[in-house]
DNA sequence: TAGTGGTCTAGACCACGGT
DNA sequence: CCGTGGTCTAGACCACTAG
């Protein structure tokens, strides 16, 4: 069942994406969308909140809508998804288990994930053939038995184990910052040491909010950006603080 | 004129953050939550639009709304404003134009501000008294005059110029990735040449959807990170890819 | 099956922008 | 001033979750 806003909202993006409405031109007002759509104003006001979302119209009491931007913002929650962003994007990919093991959690993760024994992977994955992260992650006891029936060269572990046990990643934090390359990461990624990388810490929860996993992952510098789009003084529809995608 | 949703979320707010719903617990109903602020449904599922944007509660069909996190997330078009982000977190904070010149846009700059001549700064910012910051900006031509009036110390620029001209930055763009320091970011900020920096290239427009600046700004390493929460399969009221904000 | 959130309607009033 | 988007109401139906 698709959402009629929803239908209303993919015919606008695609006029915009076409260049029917140019960056910069007003959109139609609300009261002429919803008499060519034959739907209530707050269904399409709905609409256009999700083309807001996307970073792609800006809107302000009064004024007509403006069109921002005309590029396809990936809509990311694959955020958490190495696979699922480099599939979409058309890029060519791998992954491997480096190493894997159980231990028992520390205090941090005890807050984080919920304490006992935990299961810690190191995954090293590339691009075009060229090795660009180094993932650390460590899953709660709880998923750490259907992590490890897992084959090494798994492609998307989070496809894996929607598969597996029906698990959703549903809600992700996410901390963005540079560090320099320790002897180890230097080394899988064939740079060199104290070079930069750029650090993404994640927590990821189900829909219930229970916690299943906390990541470090590390890209070399060059592979891949993040990209945000925001808005200020924006109503809570379309408060969005953006999109975010990778960026090759 | 604050909106009644407004008011209302920031009640639920209070409660979350005061640990009256402990993370992990539901949300009372919608028809609760009316009933008790005497609302229409609709009011009430616009305050909680606003909690979901900020990350603090998800929400399924058929479930009720769960509390997710009870950290205050600043809500940040601050994005844009280092000053506005240092003073709300409360840190001591300095910046100083290093150089400033007039000059013929190049082929990429015209492209996103619009061409002719463009105004371009260096400035070197600090926070509790240390070099964090190196902020390369380039305003289109038809602010320039208005940058070039502000003293060279100025603490905000962003304030000075809604204070001076009325301008509103509106809209960002923002891509993140890491950089090796260069000769003059070391030297300015006084780490070794090739060290890891933490860049964030932006572009603002106005309301209108004008250009105004694109600016290269990096960090050193460690001084700060980039914090973003985000959900996946949200509806579009939710859809939210996450609050942003500075992390220190 | 009962309760919950998601969608949609139709109408009203208000605050703001531009003329 | 008029047109626009922002807020709010009241009610309806549906899809989904959970017991």
């Amino acid at each position: 069942m698709v959402a009629r806003y929803e239908l209303i909202a993919d015919e606008l993006r695609d006029e915009i994406l076409s260049g029917a409405h140019p960056v910069g031109s007003q959109l139609p007002s609300e009261a002429e969308l919803a008499g060519r759509f034959r739907a209530a104003r707050g269904t399409v006001r709905q609409a256009v909140a999700v083309l807001a979302a996307e970073g792609l119209v800006g809107s302000r009491q009064g004024a007509r809508r403006i069109v921002l931007g005309n590029a396809r913002s990936q809509s990311f929650a694959e955020l958490h998804s190495f696979a699922q962003w480099a599939r979409a994007n058309g890029h060519r990919f791998g992954g491997q288990v480096i190493e894997q093991r159980r231990r028992p959690a520390s205090a941090a993760e005890c807050a984080r994930l919920g304490g006992g024994e935990v299961l810690e992977v190191l995954r090293l994955r590339s691009l075009e053939g060229e090795p660009v992260l180094v993932e650390r992650t460590v899953y709660a006891g709880w998923v750490a038995a259907a992590v490890e029936t897992l084959p090494p060269g798994c492609e998307s572990v989070t496809e894996a184990l929607y598969d597996s046990i029906g698990l959703v990643f549903a809600y992700g934090e996410h901390l963005i910052d540079a560090v320099p390359a320790n002897t180890r990461d230097a080394d899988l990624l064939g740079v060199r040491r104290g070079s930069p990388l750029l650090r993404q810490r994640r927590t990821t929860t189900t829909h219930e909010g229970r916690p299943v996993e906390t990541s470090d992952d590390r890209y070399r510098a060059g592979s891949v950006a993040f990209s945000i789009r925001n808005s200020i003084g924006a109503n809570p529809l379309v408060r969005q603080a953006g999109d975010l995608r990778f960026w090759p």
